[in-house]
DNA sequence: CCACGTGATGTCAGTGCCTGCAATCACGCG
DNA sequence: CGCGTGATTGCAGGCACTGACATCACGTGG
């Protein structure tokens, strides 16, 4: 973060991140895969955490809450970091090659969450979803925590993207089946 | 896709694909802008028909109906490649940096989708989570419907997922409101 | 104190992606 | 034919990443 910090992403060679770390480019490449990789280090114990929250979720909780709680259950990970992540954040949507990490990270993340599911229970289909939904509402969340210049709780922005999501849903739901009945038979 | 099927995607360098078209690999980073991209190209074209798909809905329908009509509308276009697209989509979900790229294209197709939806009036928080839920919507039935032994229609794959949104998150709110109830106060 | 095994680190050479720059080519026009 | 313009190429180089092998640090048993 520093080197990136200083120079920009895209002028810091591997060569300059490992003499930085006191270390050689190859051994660099011994403990990340990629360059990119240097921003999402310890990303497993994240998915891990978030697995495990879903799975202690009461089993007479619905899936989409499940997921949630989970997410809202890494509000304080997050609370504690908050300058942090919105520097690495901007960092991240300034360089597309690193949002795509980010992205496939999220996507590794819901395939986690919709195997959890699955166990639970869930049909396949409504695990898959569920995780989708659960994280399109973490993603909006998560954003505007980020850049809330009252600095509200994460909690507080998942709860309204919840809210805004069901109403989205639901609202079309109605519109929707009235269309339809007007529109057939 | 000759050569990727030939050889495998990572065995097949840009100066292979390019001297199979009669070029140079010089030539070919004039064309795209990367490896990948080969497989991508005219994705702006799709954003272009979604996007406009969505602006056609008829102001009166709900945010995420005009979000799925439009993915509906794209079912045409599938519907007459649906070999081609089972190659492709096997070819990319072998490849993390294939799918990388891929789930950015859909991202910047969910912000194009956003922005519409914002100048229909939508409010930013919903028109976001329009989008996002109607392209969750999308590639589960888009899965759905390439795996599918029995090669229906992709609409019929979406109206099927489109349920099961339905029922995550209203099952979800009723459940979840309950336990409100009855968790606090 | 030494030999030895093991895991971490370093060296080196090589491949392939990607870029900048300058040369060359194709071709339509006066 | 000469000329301008846009497409193509050649070349040199930077950087990410890999494989094979050498070396080092260090704890263990003799």
């Amino acid at each position: 973060m520093e080197l990136f910090a200083e120079r920009g992403y895209g002028k810091t060679t591997v060569e300059d991140i490992a003499a930085r770390a006191g270390l050689t480019e190859r051994t660099f490449f011994r403990y990340f895969t990629d360059k990119r990789e240097v921003l999402f280090a310890g990303s497993e114990l994240f998915v891990k955490q978030v697995v495990d929250a879903v799975r202690a979720a009461p089993r007479s909780s619905a899936a989409l809450d499940a997921v949630l709680s989970a997410c809202e259950s890494t509000g304080d990970f997050f609370e504690e970091r908050r300058p942090f992540a919105r520097r690495r954040n901007a960092l991240i949507s300034a360089h597309a090659e690193l949002q795509e990490r980010e992205l496939i990270k999220m996507m590794s993340l819901a395939s986690a969450i919709t195997e959890t599911l699955k166990q639970r229970g869930t049909s396949s289909a409504a695990a898959s979803l569920a995780a989708e939904a659960g994280l399109a509402i973490f993603r909006v969340g998560f954003d505007q925590w980020a850049r809330d210049p009252r600095d509200r709780s994460l909690v507080l922005h998942l709860r309204a993207a919840r809210r805004q999501l069901e109403a989205v849903v639901v609202g079309a739901r109605k519109s929707g089946l009235r269309a339809h009945t007007r529109g057939s038979s």
